[in-house]
RNA sequence: GGGGCGAUGGCGAAAUGGCAGCCGCGACGGACUUAAAAUCCGUUGGAGUGCUCCUCCGUGUGGGUUCGACUCCCUCUCGCCCCA
């Protein structure tokens, strides 16, 4: 090594590194005594751009931690491979005409390469790569055991798919709730190819038929994540939805232990309810409503009609009553058979346009509600009533059951749309508000309407001769028999909100609710007042009234009214009672349903993993575990097709099989998306080079679950979510005993570009990489930075002059730990001094040990960087050379894992033995790291008022009464007596005057 | 559209119910130097003609809880991120 005097660390850096991989210092033990700390960053997709700073703020934190932690004893287990498959490389392949696996060794290479230059402490000996057949042989192998299962909700676990079939052909379904009837003689009779299908509606891993989105002009499949503003990515042509038979895991069976499991782990807790929303259990009905035949209708088309009920899913069972009309997704089966000949033309017109737009676009709130009539009615269960179905891009199949029952009243989305297709609506839950309001337009009232309404104390504003009346809850009633005496014949009033009333005189009241009622009002009104005769309800009439608009729409759980037997139900008990209603006639039952959807897996593409199921005649047939790896075909290059299959569609040699008897077989061309290669790597980690099992069970149950687990919040949901879930299959079929793979989880914020904002991107140009920082500054500081620039979750600018501040304390360090000292002799002070750094010693020990393991690393070099300056400070003070340098020593431990670099080397230049990232932790002394003396402010009223300076360990008493004796706190008592003294022990003393 | 996060000096930030602004950047002043850079030392939230003392104001907005709120609760505004 170098022997200049100067802070150079180019100079050693790189050596430094290869000695360590030489050495294989940071290679990971396998099980043993000591307590193992698994400290995991989320493996990367491995980018042509390479690392830039802001990757590195995940990197540096974590291996600081793992290296605190390997000296303080623990087997740390701290490894690093590549996320390898999936779209970025395939689609860089096709640009260059290459094959993906060449550019990811590249890309791959240089990672490791950035992690050797800022001195990261994986192992590479447990380096893996998604994309290599020995470990996607493994992923296929847990598709198959997915495959080969099926969840069983009596026992709310995972069981092989062969205990189900002897059930099936024991007793048929007749102990399984919610599936397809089927007797035990009926399975029996059935072929293979039947029985499989039947079986694939219960298998973890299952096929069938979803909307894939399709651009026409590059002629293929394309993913979600390539449509822009339902727009591909590529051509920038409007996408298509088509129809294609596709892999799914059945992930929702989990749905409940997913959200239940979440209590079990330490994760930030906004992840954990990102989880719980994007799980979106809701807990409510499904009704059957029989489809009426359409005798309006003078075609054929209503005798089809009768055949059909349609299912529909809600939340608000208690709303029934409301539901004036009904509303089908586009894509909903019924659609075209209910659809009557008049409506045909516009039906189809629609369904063609909503096929084209994305999901956002169809629910974006404010955007107009559109739809079209169906020309068919369906009858609510509850009262019998005709209600017309239609159409509309707002409701989603995916969703619930593709229908839903609209209550206009009691929903935003349907007020909205009954509104502008002037459909009835009409309010049967309660306010819980109690808002009212009456508009008395001008000359509808007689004169001294407005003294009454005074004399009551109802307030009112006035304009242009109209009232505008809030009316409160309690005085209803009076309010309503004061419009009785003063409403005009000819004229009417009405209350909105808590209640609902027309008023017509004197005795002539109607309660607006119901069908009927709603007509009678609606056409007495069209009779007295010619303005109102364009409105085709009730409530369009009123929603014209702007200062009507905030109490004729509510969503809140009140009590239900105008309901038949119902009303009255208070909203507390409304949903149970109805729902438990409909179960008893036949007519509805209780369901939960989830927002999360089943994990569709299926990719048109060449680069991920091969899905290990073979075609045959008789149906789907799994490919045997001893045949895994199904391996990619080695191709140069390739092309997307033009039907929508994968490439490996259009290659016969991978394409075709004979199966053991001759059968032939034509291989599954869809390969796995990545994120099924991303839910197991944590295990294979512990055991990569296992060619018999995916991963050594003794291995697996010492390293996991993983104790830390770090990476980008972009992830929160569905990686995270797909991880847990594997783990909980892999549980319940028996290879792991444990139920939550990471333990804790923390996630780092984000770097921005320096100047400005935005992020960092290439095409910007305000990408900032290690490799310059490194080159200019060194690793250390870069090092340094990375964890002082903000707390870790934090998102924040780069800055470069920021990074010279860390430089500048680096060398600080440098110098103050090898620099000969020029120092005052001892004196009659020294003992103060060295017991004051050595005070200083010991509080930065504690500090610096406990931040690393709570993620503060920010507060880590700041604390560092004090007892620098401390340093720098006792330099000038006559401490004693054992004080001083047991201070040194102490500050070249605790830099190691910061900057391990400049740690190594100024180690070997003092001539100890190498190396310094073997020895142990600092322990602080609680009794040298206490203060000698306390300092407490004293406030009055809130107010800081002095502070008192007083000795460690006083009663509360003293400490109280040396506060009402300082001068400063008798000068703002101003001789008022104290009302009440607190006192915080050792904190703080609080006095209250009046 | 759904979900999440955040807002503190000129800037990055600290303090998580108890002294707001540790540490760093920048700026200003000083030492060293023929000079500059580098380095070292000092000052640095705002205001009050106010630098060892004193007072007031101050953590996006408005309210609440508390002896005490950057911190907890509610309202609004703005910004960012993720998913679709």
């Amino acid at each position: 090594m170098s022997k200049s005097e100067k802070y150079i660390p180019q100079e050693f850096e790189a050596q430094w590194y290869a000695k360590w991989q030489a050495d294989e210092l940071y290679q990971t033990a396998q099980a043993d005594e000591r307590p193992k700390m698994y400290i995991l960053d989320f493996y990367p997709y491995p980018s042509g751009d390479g690392l830039s700073v802001g990757h590195c703020r995940n990197y540096v934190p974590t291996d600081a931690l793992s290296r605190y932690y390997r000296m303080n004893g623990y087997n740390v287990l701290h490894p690093m491979g590549w996320d390898a498959f999936g779209l970025p490389a395939e689609n860089e392949a096709i640009k260059q005409k290459t094959n993906p696996a060449k550019l990811i060794a590249r890309f791959a290479a240089n990672y490791k390469r950035q992690f050797g230059l800022i001195g990261i402490s994986y192992d590479w000996s447990r380096e893996i790569n998604s994309s290599s057949p020995e470990y996607y042989r493994w992923t296929q192998w847990i598709f198959l055991q997915l495959y080969k299962s099926w969840y069983d909700p009596r026992v709310n676990r995972a069981r092989p798919i062969a205990d189900l079939e002897n059930e099936l052909a024991e007793k048929g379904t007749r102990d399984l709730p919610e599936a397809n009837a089927l007797t035990a003689e009926q399975w029996k009779l059935m072929d293979a190819k039947a029985r499989r299908e039947f079986l694939s509606n219960f298998r973890l891993a299952y096929r069938k038929p979803a909307w894939l989105n399709w651009c026409p002009d590059c002629k293929t499949v394309i993913a979600n994540e390539e449509v822009r503003d339902g727009k591909c990515w590529r051509s920038d042509t409007l996408v298509e939805k088509r129809m294609l038979s596709q892999w799914f895991f059945r992930i929702t069976a989990y749905a409940d232990r997913l959200v239940a499991d979440l209590d079990t782990i330490d994760w930030p807790e906004h992840i954990k309810l990102m989880q719980r929303n994007w799980v979106g259990r809701s807990d409510g009905a499904e009704v059957q409503f029989s489809v009426f035949s359409n005798q309006y209708s003078d075609t054929e088309h209503w005798k089809l009609n009768t055949e059909h009920s349609i299912t529909v899913f809600t939340t608000r069972p208690d709303t029934l009553w409301g539901a004036t009309f009904m509303v089908l997704a586009p894509e909903h089966p019924f659609v075209e058979e209910l659809t009557t000949a008049e409506c045909k033309a516009q039906v189809d017109a629609y369904v063609k346009e909503a096929m084209r737009k994305t999901e956002a676009d169809r629910t974006a709130v404010e955007k107009d509600k559109t739809g079209v009539f169906t020309g068919a009615y369906a009858t609510n269960p509850v009262n019998g009533e005709k209600i017309p179905i239609w159409i509309a891009d707002y409701v989603l199949t995916g969703y619930g059951t593709g229908a839903i029952m609209a209550v206009p009243a009691h929903d935003e989305r349907d007020f909205a749309f009954a509104l502008k297709y002037g459909l009835p609506i009409l309010p049967v839950i309660d306010r819980t508000d109690g808002l009212a309001k009456s508009f008395a337009l001008g000359g509808t009232m007689r004169e001294g309407f407005a003294d009454a309404l005074r004399a009551e104390q109802i307030p009112f504003g006035e304009k242009q001769g109209s009232l505008y009346i809030t009316i409160p809850f309690a005085q209803l009633d009076r309010y309503a028999e004061i419009a009785q005496e003063f409403v005009r014949p000819g004229a009417w009033n009405e209350i909105v909100g808590a209640r609902w009333l027309f008023i017509f005189g004197k005795g002539d009241v109607m309660t607006f609710g119901g069908y009927e009622n709603e007509k009678k009002i609606l056409a007495r009104c069209h009779a007295l007042e010619p303005n109102v005769r364009g409105k085709r309800t009730v409530m369009e009439m009123l929603n014209a009234v702007e200062f009507y608009r905030d109490a004729l729409f509510h969503a809140e759980y009140g009590a239900m009214i105008n309901s038949n037997e119902f009303s009255g139900t208070p909203g507390d008990v409304a949903v149970k009672k109805v729902t438990a209603w409909l179960e008893e006639i036949g007519k509805g039952k209780a369901r939960v349903n989830y927002k999360l959807r089943d994990w569709g897996i299926s990719r048109q593409r060449y680069w991920g993993s091969p899905i290990p199921i073979i075609h045959t005649d008789d149906g789907e047939v799994p490919v045997a575990e001893k045949d895994l790896p199904v391996k990619l075909p080695d191709v140069e290059s390739y092309e997307p097709t033009a039907t929508g299959e994968s490439p490996l569609a259009t290659i016969p040699k991978f394409v075709n099989v004979k199966l053991p008897g001759g059968v032939k077989g034509r291989r599954e061309t869809d390969t796995m998306g990545t994120f099924a290669c991303s839910s197991w790597y944590f295990l294979r980690f512990v055991d990569p080079r296992n060619t018999r099992t995916a991963f050594d069970k003794k291995q697996v149950e010492y390293w996991l679950p993983v104790d830390w687990y770090i990476g980008g919040a972009e992830h929160a949901v569905m990686h995270l979510l797909y991880a847990r879930f594997w783990t909980k299959v892999l549980h319940d079929l028996g290879y792991v005993s444990f139920i939550e793979p990471f333990q804790r989880l923390r996630n780092q914020g984000m770097i921005l570009a320096p100047d400005g904002k935005e992020k960092m991107s290439k095409s910007k140009g305000n990408v900032v990489t290690p490799d310059e920082v490194v080159k200019e500054h060194g690793a250390d500081a870069l090092r340094a930075y990375e964890m002082f620039i903000s707390d870790f979750e934090q998102a924040t600018p780069w800055s470069t002059q920021g990074l010279g501040g860390t430089y500048r304390w680096v060398r600080r360090v440098w110098d103050i730990l090898l620099a000969p000292m020029d120092r005052p002799a001892v004196d009659a002070a020294t003992e103060q001094h060295d017991r004051e750094l050595r005070r200083k010693m010991h509080k930065t020990i504690k500090k610096v040990s406990s931040d690393l393991e709570n993620f503060r690393f920010n507060t880590v070099v700041s604390t560092l960087m004090e007892f620098t300056n401390a340093l720098y400070d006792a330099q000038t003070k006559p401490v004693s050379d054992a004080a001083f340098d047991e201070a040194r020593d102490a500050l070249l431990i605790l830099l190691a894992p910061v900057a391990p670099f400049m740690a190594e080397e100024i180690w070997a230049r003092k001539g100890r033995a190498y190396s310094v990232h073997q020895q142990k932790w600092l322990q602080y002394d609680a009794a040298l790291a206490a203060a000698d003396v306390i300092v407490l402010p004293v406030q009055i009223n809130g107010k800081l008022r002095d502070r008192i300076e007083l000795p460690v360990g006083i009663g509360e008493a003293e400490a109280k009464d040396a506060a009402l004796k300082s001068p400063n706190v008798q000068r703002h008592l101003e001789g008022k007596p104290p009302l009440k003294v607190i006192y915080v022990p050792g904190k703080m003393v609080s006095i209250v005057v009046k």
